[in-house]
DNA sequence: ACGTTTTCTTAATCTAGTTCAAGATAATCA
DNA sequence: TGATTATCTTGAACTAGATTAAGAAAACGT
């Protein structure tokens, strides 16, 4: 078999094909527009102030997008593990300069689309608008679910709710990034771990 | 002219049209599959425990989304005004019990699309596929912002860029709604705008 | 292997925002 | 029109969570 592509393909083609069916000239069409690249802890894959250019596929590893305020505090705004998507979708949407970094959480290899091959995609097989349709509409889902969470729950409960919701994520991100994910300060996630470790 | 609908489909029909271009027939197509209901004030159009059967377009008037917790606060979750779709997505799309109430904020004008035609008018204009892709894909990007807003910015921040960002909402929605989209007591709401206006 | 940086915790102090209680005004509806 | 209900405000007491500071342990780069 000839692999046009040193990163795994298979995690994607797998996601895709959950959606839509695809022939083999559409699979290998769709796998010619993908740009691999395998980096390591702590590159930068996007940054505020530049056009974001990618969808970032992650096959294997992790990464995080968050924004730094003035105080130079960081905010995580999301975590992608293999599997999952990520881009700032803003500055993707709009091809206009960004406010978030993507970064890089452990050694990873990714998958990018650019902006540019995805149109092209959907000029050439208009069955990826209902993918990446579908997708979105499960992030979208996945956002509001977030906002609701942030209204409606205490910072303990927030943090109980994560660790069942998204196991993997507390295995490779330090415990600062997921209390900035759930809007609290690492200090504060720290002493609810420690009030939940003594109840039990 | 043979008029389908008493409600008016006009701006329904041009923001399908800033995005796919149709043909007569098409458009006759869509428009059938949509059920048009005027409303009073406080209609309840979904209801938590409830699947969510239709997406809602607002023709006019102004919806809210909210969910009501055990010590029976509202959160609000979302608004509609004219020219804005609204539904409980997840469960929209998982055709599972939702946790949302949908209510109308004034009288109001609305065009249903169910989630069956819906996924019929997929298979006979897949060009729509596109169209609620980039709808999906903006409510996405606000959704996001939305995070950003509360995990960076203080009450009184957030409920400036609230009023610049959405004053017709502030023009409908009584001010106890808007505090509670933005994650505050009323009361505190109350002491912001008072703040805000000793200072001028 | 060692110095440096990151990660995580603890404790004291402080504050942004909540809760409770009450009153004023404006809508709503029979 | 008059009674009722919703909306908005004010103030006092309170608390969930932030801030500041510091130390211990682990991970990392060279």
């Amino acid at each position: 078999m000839l692999r046009r592509h040193k990163t795994d393909t298979a995690p994607l083609l797998a996601s895709v094909e959950k959606h839509i069916r695809l022939s083999d000239d559409e699979v290998a069409f769709f796998l010619s527009r993908l740009e691999e690249k395998t980096v390591s802890r702590r590159t930068l894959l996007a940054k505020e102030g530049e056009v974001c250019k990618h969808s970032i596929f992650v096959v294997d590893g992790a990464l995080k997008s968050y924004t730094v305020d003035k105080q130079s505090n960081e905010h995580v705004i999301s975590f992608a593990l293999s599997g999952w998507w990520i881009a700032d979708m803003y500055s993707l949407i709009h091809q206009k300069p960004g406010v978030l970094r993507i970064e890089a959480l452990a050694d990873s290899s990714l998958l990018l689309l650019s902006k540019q091959k995805q149109e092209e995609l959907y000029e050439r097989i208009p069955k990826f608008e209902r993918f990446f349709r579908i997708i979105t509409e499960n992030a979208l889902v996945a956002s509001q679910q977030r906002i609701i969470n942030n209204l409606t729950l205490t910072a303990e409960e927030r943090y109980l709710t994560f660790t069942e919701k998204y196991p993997f994520v507390m295995e490779c991100a330090p415990l600062h990034n997921i209390a900035s994910y759930l809007g609290m300060t690492p200090e504060f996630l720290s002493k609810i771990r420690r009030r939940i470790a003594i109840r039990k």
